[in-house]
DNA sequence: ATTTTTATTTAGAACCGTTACAGATAACGC
DNA sequence: GCGTTATCTGTAACGGTTCTAAATAAAAAT
């Protein structure tokens, strides 16, 4: 908040809902849920303000874009390397600190390549969905795109 | 072509060129790369065909499809475990060999998550870029999506 | 306080990669 | 060759995201 003010950004009643919103979630909600959720108590909040919101967010440095497979965007405001645990059958996603295999450094020293993003991404099943004695079968898999 | 083939697949026109515009490739060109190149010698081939082809490819465990932000999925035939090297100024995509920083084993054991795939990608600009002296302006970024 | 400025919001259309569909085509088994 | 049916083609539909123009409201100026 204090950032976006900083910024010289308006303090507006969308901005503070979206902001309140994800500052409570441990998880990646997408735009679509956020949109979802905040739309009970405001009913005209239009998913474009979301979406605008959520990049605003993301050139403070506040929020990381993260794009998934068969999946909506999400928004991670965990800005430390760390591993996106994706569950293939409830989509939760959960995040395990972890350092990355190689640094920028050494990346860039053996072949010249100069990172500015790293992303680790797990896919599976979770510890919830495996004791809830899901299967896996396709259709379960599929509910959860 | 001899998986294809076993796994009862029938061998067309189509597949044999997808298939082996695929082998000759070591970077990961997205559907709408692929049907453009194969347009030229297979002018009526549909965008439909490559996206099922692939998509058969995929379920044969012969190609694996990777979602990128901002850009179209790509099809990888490196299947072994690696860090894709994405540029976010051409847009090329290089395998760096590299095992992941936590087994799957281990992560089954500490947190009861079951892996099923893996992923690593490092964004950044590529040597050939940097040589090229792009300083990395918006305009050259938005070109490479 | 009121007015002015202009960033932001809203609703809805547009966009674009991907998928679904229906009819036409052509591999493969006989 | 012939028939069966998987596959292909062209096009429409889909869905998440982005764009646009008009309306609104936050902060600055008066």
């Amino acid at each position: 908040m204090a950032t976006l003010r900083a910024a010289g950004c308006r303090i507006t009643r969308p901005r503070l809902a979206i902001v309140e919103f994800l500052a409570g979630r441990p998880d990646h909600p997408s735009a679509r849920q956020i949109h979802g959720r905040l739309s009970e108590r405001e009913p005209h909040l239009s998913i474009a303000t979301v979406y605008n919101t959520l990049s605003t967010l993301v050139e403070l440095g506040l929020v990381r874009e993260v794009e998934f497979e068969s999946a909506d965007n999400r928004y991670d405001t965990n800005l430390a390397p760390h591993i996106n645990l994706v569950c293939i059958l409830c989509g939760a996603i959960a995040d395990l600190d972890q350092e990355p295999p190689m640094s920028a450094r050494e990346i860039h020293e053996r072949i010249g390549f100069e990172i500015t993003e790293m992303r680790m991404e797990y896919r599976g099943v979770c510890a919830a969905c495996r004791a809830r004695g899901a299967g896996g079968g396709a259709r379960e898999r599929r509910m959860a795109r």
